[in-house]
DNA sequence: AACCTCTATGTGATTTTATAACATTGAGAG
DNA sequence: CTCTCAATGTTATAAAATCACATAGAGGTT
């Protein structure tokens, strides 16, 4: 990974398709050990997230898979989606009610995001739920966490450099 | 505030109707010192989340505004939430598409909630973006942050006896 | 008071997001 | 081969949010 890349994925270029690929090989891998059916739909939305590297709306996508000759009724995506993001191929930005391919596949983890409001990029980096602020309010309530959303939103590095100039 | 209070207006019992009178009183006094125009409608939608003290959909609000004698129409409650959510009188969480009243109200801040997914308790808490793995994680990004979401769902203390028992 | 202006409210229509319900298909187990 | 169950397709509807435009009302100016 070149010095470029240092963001993991997140405001910065890469080789795309070589990334695409990679990525859906790992996807197809990981569903072959764990006995998860990667189907053609559940495959063409992975594909369609990796390939546009952004976040889209069960709509666009849905769009997407219309064009490809997929069935073309809402729920067509959404249980393409339910089954990426209940593996983690995917995740939902909840405050964009929008969808991202996971940056960081093959292993549970927990997710956070950083959304620019100009050009709505998102970068994934991680976070652990039990350190922090809300892990100490959790253990200090009792509460049982097993789950979190963690969205940042401001601005990209690129979108401060076009600011700034 | 006694023992019994310890997490914060989260998961306990207290003196509700006081609460609710405290805090539309201290509402009030804030718009009177910044300029804001506390409507009767902005009045009430607080006091509705105040008195229900759980999160409540856009369209629950709406409801009971109308049965209150306001317009009915979703533009009614949005506008109205938009309006406290701005002031930070209201948080919306994100993950349940609803609202909840401030439980630290008066001072800029950013909110961490604790969602229980067996009976939707909603608690708040501090959380402090600059800290943690995302705060590094933006830095290191060059990413400017303006705002969080953080949510963790999980069980409560309450739902959680309950299980055991 | 009369007027102006700007914000807030009311209302109807529409868009966007998501789910329910049920019929059909197709892969893998036996 | 056929049984079964998961996945897909399709129709319909629900839930959440916004647009566009008309009306009303507060606060300031003359």
């Amino acid at each position: 990974m070149s010095s470029e890349d240092a963001s993991l994925i997140g405001f910065s270029k890469h080789d795309h398709e070589a990334c695409v690929a990679d990525a859906l090989k790992a996807a197809e891998t990981r569903c072959a050990n764990e006995g998860l059916r990667f189907t053609p739909v559940r495959r063409k939305v992975l594909d369609l997230l990796l390939t546009e590297h952004r976040a889209l709306g069960a709509y666009a996508i849905l769009d997407m898979l219309r064009d490809a000759g997929f069935g073309s009724q809402p729920p067509v995506a959404y249980r393409a989606l339910d089954f990426l993001v209940e593996h983690q191929f995917v995740h939902k930005i909840e405050r964009l009610n929008a969808f991202v391919a996971c940056a960081h596949p093959g292993k549970t983890h927990s997710p956070a995001f950083m959304i620019c409001r100009l050009c709505d990029a998102v970068a994934e980096a991680q976070s652990v739920p039990s350190k922090g602020a809300l892990g100490a309010a959790a253990r200090a309530a009792g509460f049982q966490i097993e789950k979190t959303v963690v969205e940042a939103e401001g601005i990209c590095p690129d979108c401060l450099d076009k600011v700034d100039a």
